[in-house]
DNA sequence: CATATTTTCTTGTATTTTGATAATTTTAGT
DNA sequence: ACTAAAATTATCAAAATACAAGAAAATATG
C-alpha cells in the first residue's frame, strides 16, 4: 500500500451498510498492523475526512460535506440540471422521480434527483447512489452514446447471462439510439418504469442522462409521447445551459489570468 | 509536505470561489514542482476525488458525492434531524429557513436545511457551508453549552473588536444559556433574524443546534413564544431520536461481533 | 481508584516520495 | 493530415518518510 491508496482503502471501508469502524476492525480487515492504522486514521481525522464517534468508532467526517457543497455549487452538470428537475417533474402527467445521472468509472451515479411529493415507492435513485451500468433506462441512455473501443472497455467488466442476452442488449441499445430515448421496466426496481434521454457535452467531457421514473401502475401508454417530449426538451435546455456555464468559466479564467 | 497533507492541500484549493485548477496553477500556488503535482493529481483522479474537466482543468470528483451520500444515510445527527426540519418549518408562524448545524473544528457547519417554498431572501445557511463561530444564533446556541478550557481553546482563534465587545459577547452567552435559546439579528445576513436552541449528546460527542431564520420584516414580537416553543420541542425530539439511533448502532455492533 | 482499553511514541530499517530532466502523448490551429 | 505547442507520463538517484513492534502514556470503565 502506498500513495493515496492507503488512505483511500480506509475511506472506502465506510459504506451504506457499515458506516462506522474501529481502528482494530480496520486493522483486521486490511491485514495491517494497528499502529499503522492509528497513524493513518489520525491523519484523516486531522483533515476531517474522518471523525471519531462514540465507543472508539470512527465515521466519515465533515470535510466530505464541505467538498460536496462546493461540487453542488460548481459542477456544470449539477448546476445546469438541478434547477430543471422540479420543472420537469411538474410537467409529467403522473407522479415521478426525476434523475440526473452520469458516468462514474464503470458505474453510473445519480448526481441530482427530484421526487414529486406524493410519489409512493422508494426508488434506488438517490443522489450519490451508484447504479448498475447495463440495467435501467438511466444508465442505458448514457451508454447508448458511447461507441467503439470506449464502449468495449466500459463493458469489459460486465457479465451477461449468455450470448443471447448480450445480443439482445446490443440490439436494444442500437434501437434506443435510433429512437433517441430509452425505456425499461423493472430492471432496477420492481414495479417501476423508467424513461431516459442522453445528455452530452464533448468539450466538458460530460456523459450523462436525464430520466423520469414512474410507478408501473400509474403509467398508461398515452402518457409516453408527453414524457418523451418533456425529457427531450429539458435535456436540450440543460445541454444549452451547460454550454453557457462553460463559456462563463472560460471567460473567468481568461480575465483572471 | 508529507502524508495525507500533500493530498489535502491540493483538495483544499478547490473552493466555492475557485472550483477548477490546472496542474500548473496548483504547482504555482503550492510552490511545488509540476512533475510532483502531476503525480499526486493523477492519484486523486484515479481515486475519483478529482476529475479532469475541459481545458486541462481539474475539479472535485464523484467520490465526494458518493461519500456524502453515506454520511446522509448514516450520520446520527443528519439522520435524526433531517426529517423534522420540514415539520418545524410548517409549524412556524411565518416563512423560514430551518437549519441543523454542528461544530466543525473551530467553525460551525450547517449539515441539513429546509427552506419554506416562499421564503424570499437567500441566506448563508446551506448544507455544507461553514459559518463564523461567534456570530449568528445558530453558532451561538452551540457554543453556549461549551464551558471552561474547551470554550477557551475554541475561541482562541477569534478576534473581538475590543475588550468591551468581548465582555458583551460572554455576557450574552451566559444570558442565552439561562434563557435556553439564542436570538440574533443581522449578524450573518442583513435583514434576517435567527433563533436557535442547542442540541447535545455527550455519548455521541454531538455539539449542535437547531435554528429557524426569518426575514426581519415578516417578524413580529408576538411570534417569539411560538418560535421558541417549536424549536425547543423539536430539539428534544431530535435528541431523543439520536439516542435511539445510538442504541441501534450499539445493538448492531454487539450482534455482528 | 484500579484495571482494561485505546492511543501515541520510539527506533532502526525498508520503502516511498521527490524533483530535474527526458520522452511521450494529446491538443489546437492551420 | 501536419505541425507546433501544451499537457502528461516516465526515469532514477537522493532525500524524506512510512513502517512494524513493542513500550509508554492517556483515556475510558466499572
Amino acid at each position: 500500500m502506498s500513495g493515496f491508496t492507503r488512505y483511500n482503502k480506509i475511506l472506502n471501508l465506510f459504506s451504506e451498510q457499515r458506516s462506522s469502524w474501529t481502528v482494530l476492525e480496520i486493522s483486521d480487515e486490511l491485514k495491517t498492523p494497528s499502529s499503522t492504522i492509528y497513524r493513518i486514521v489520525r491523519e484523516l481525522v486531522l483533515a476531517e475526512f474522518l471523525e471519531s464517534a462514540a465507543g472508539s468508532y470512527f465515521r466519515l467526517g465533515p470535510a466530505i460535506i464541505k467538498f460536496n457543497r462546493i461540487i453542488n455549487l460548481s459542477d456544470p452538470l449539477v448546476k445546469a440540471g438541478q434547477p430543471f428537475l422540479k420543472k420537469l417533474a411538474n410537467e409529467n402527467p403522473i407522479e415521478s422521480v426525476n434523475v440526473l445521472a452520469r458516468l462514474y468509472g464503470n458505474k453510473v451515479m445519480c448526481v441530482a434527483d427530484y421526487k414529486t411529493p406524493f410519489f409512493k415507492n422508494n426508488t434506488s435513485y438517490h443522489k450519490g447512489k451508484l447504479m448498475p451500468l447495463i440495467y435501467g433506462a438511466t444508465s442505458r441512455a448514457i451508454i447508448m452514446k458511447i461507441v467503439g473501443k470506449n464502449l468495449e472497455d466500459l463493458l469489459k467488466q460486465e457479465t451477461f447471462y449468455d450470448d443471447n442476452d448480450k445480443d439482445t442488449f446490443f440490439k436494444n441499445l442500437k434501437n434506443d439510439n435510433k429512437k433517441g430515448y430509452c425505456k425499461t421496466e423493472g430492471q432496477v426496481d420492481k414495479g417501476l418504469i423508467g424513461f431516459a434521454v442522453p445528455i452530452n457535452n464533448k468539450k466538458l467531457g460530460i456523459e450523462a442522462s436525464l430520466s423520469s421514473i414512474f410507478n408501473s401502475i400509474d403509467f398508461l401508454p398515452e402518457h409516453e409521447p408527453t414524457i418523451y417530449a418533456n425529457l427531450t426538451s429539458y435535456a436540450l435546455l440543460i445541454e444549452r445551459y451547460i454550454n453557457q456555464i462553460f463559456d462563463d468559466i472560460q471567460n473567468y479564467h481568461q480575465i483572471s489570468s
